[in-house]
DNA sequence: TATGAATGAGAGTTCATTCAT
DNA sequence: TATGAATGAACTCTCATTCAT
């Protein structure tokens, strides 16, 4: 399934390393200037290679930007493969507050891949664009199950877990896509504690253990 | 503040009618191939014109990128006036009620324009994007205010008006930036429901009151 | 030898005048902007005209130009003809002095019209190109002969009157191409006596005889 | 002050070398259709590039035109210079003869670009005419200096040295631009004496000694 | 007569990609 | 392994000219 990229080299460890400063500089340039008004040369050029250089590692343009694709999906995979492994031992109503602060710390970092994913998916090819779909499918995905569990052990009221997780992947989202306006008004803490007292509101479910917002408290103290 | 447009014409009827012609069908276009891969003579051919009438139109494809914007907050302007207009009678719950609905199904009337600004904002000038910011800014305005009042006559329960308000302008975008996803799962009167019945119990408020879900009710009904 | 020019007007004197006020008009425009550079939209406006209204007297752009260059030229042989007119019964001596005063103040009055040959002569066809050639020819010409007349007289003592008459002509030439100097330095009056001077030097004429000069500085004075 | 022009490459010697071959053919090329009939594709190919090729070593096409006019500005400066170079020790009479001489030869070495310059400054805008114009300042203020010399040791009797300083300059230009009728009648050299006879005559200089003109027809020999 | 919308060839310019060195 | 000069298709935009009205 994953796309074969061409390269001149045969040293595999270079291959990666070079490709993954493409990425990164890459997306950089892509998000600044969008994708078509980045040009090979300039890209070179911030990368510190040549244009020739540059086509020793990836074989077009087009090539660039799935590799940014691929990372963005492996970067994904990793950041709920990491929620799940902080949260699997806590009770779901603790889990999902500390997935979603989790997962906006994620989105905080990496918000120019969110960005950048709602310029390009007008210029993929269909085939491509599912790769940007399954990827928010997935995130909407896990936030479905836990909430599921928090059903199943009655700390939930929800008919519809569907809808709230795809919420809380929009809320997300808009940390990212909408900085402009957010950030003026509320920092990233302030922006996760008010989403979750709001889901706590939409699910139903009971704050009154304050362990799960102190400990949100207390982390927010210690990176302030 | 408006940007003049060149055009050879003087006949300022067929102006406007060409130029409405084009935003209509570069907004198809922009949207299906994006911006910079939507050429002139493919727009021209849409349209039914050689490049040279086109240009008798409009001075350069910048400048229908601007009719465009223009146009989109124009629309914008509109919907919430008509919003307005519907709702200025009904007590707080209602008209939120009413405008989350009124607004969906704005959105989903004009979804390919949402989803265009959400792809040039990344190639557009500082200044232009300032065009959409302060467009989407507006539609959070409205909920504000109206929060504000269901706030003052005490039949909403909120801290922050503000995190609410853009929660559901965010909402309201998703329904066209994540159509792919929610179309397979909802219909618009399932995903205004469900909102509806979210944003009441995140505001604490009172629906016991039924009329205004009939009210919606009945007009799936009717539309379905 | 003339270009017949298409027209779709049965009304002679209409044409004509028409075609006078393009000639004016386009002779401005092409001096100021260059031929290629201005267009026939330009062109009709500043003639208070559609295009279809300026087609409808002239055939091409190009016939313009040789509109303009066939003015030119008439434009030269009247002026000649008034100087030899005015000159015809004087002394060579005089008649040499009056004639480059009277050749400088119709450089004076069309400099616009020298300058712009001086451009197009690039652009044209090397049969169009004979026109201005043919056209300056006979102003060189002109002097040739009344130079001759000196030497015949035995006013003037010259081995060679074509290179004196020549440089009379570039002399004259040289107060349209080169106003951006002289301008600043010089008023007609003072260029024209300045160089009456030197030609008279150059070609040994006694001008004890104060009358051309007085005549000179009379008329100065009158018109300054 | 001088317009930084943009290339893709980094090796100097390979842009000069390029540029100036651009600017031999494109003067070429300029002058025989004129500035705006030429284009980029036919320069290329006079070049033996392709369009790509040439944008390697400009930014664009008035760059060109740029590169023509600084050219033709250093190559001015160095022609006074090396006739003030020869000419620094000889006395003003002698001084003067040689400098009209040279002049002349270096006008009819680089005629086409005088001509050039005749046709482009009507498209030029004011700032870029002010270049031509300051090129052709300094050739007659060279002129200026020379017949102030001879004034001061008393060998010329003039009255105002701008004019004839000037009328130099025009001569010389001439050469240049009316070669059609010139050609046909005098050689350089003719054309040369002719005028360095005519001009002795202006500022009464005493040419009795016979050396300058013997060296000039002994220089005509050499070289014919 | 007069209008001006429409045409489309051709202009300047960009840029992904190749390949000789 | 690395360079960057060269290619040429494709882009946006202009403008002389036509022709239905």
């Amino acid at each position: 399934m994953k796309r074969v990229i061409r390269t001149f080299s045969n040293d595999e460890t270079l291959v990666d390393e070079r490709r993954k400063q493409i990425i990164k500089c890459a997306s950089t340039l892509f998000l600044k200037k969008g994708y078509d008004r980045t040009n090979m040369r300039d890209l070179g050029k911030a990368l510190g290679m040549t244009i020739g250089g540059l086509y020793h590692y990836i074989g077009s343009k087009d090539d660039i930007l799935h590799l940014v694709l691929d990372f963005t999906k492996a970067r994904n995979r990793i950041t709920f493969q990491r929620i799940h492994q902080r949260v699997s031992k806590l009770r779901p109503t603790e889990a999902l507050q500390k997935s979603v602060q989790m997962y906006l710390e994620s989105v905080d970092e990496y918000q120019d891949m969110y960005n950048f994913l709602n310029h390009v998916i007008v210029i993929l090819a269909p085939a491509d664009r599912r790769i940007i779909f399954s990827n928010q499918t997935s995130e909407t995905v896990y936030f479905e199950r836990l909430l599921a569990k928090g059903i199943q052990t009655g700390e939930f009221k929800i008919d519809d877990p569907v809808i709230i997780a795809h919420d809380i992947v929009v809320m997300g989202n808009a940390w990212a896509n909408r900085r402009w306006f957010l950030r003026k008004r509320y920092t990233l803490k302030q922006y996760t504690r008010r989403h979750i007292e709001l889901i706590m509101k939409q699910i139903g479910a009971d704050t009154s253990c304050a362990a799960s917002s102190r400990n949100l408290r207390s982390k927010s103290h210690a990176s302030a």
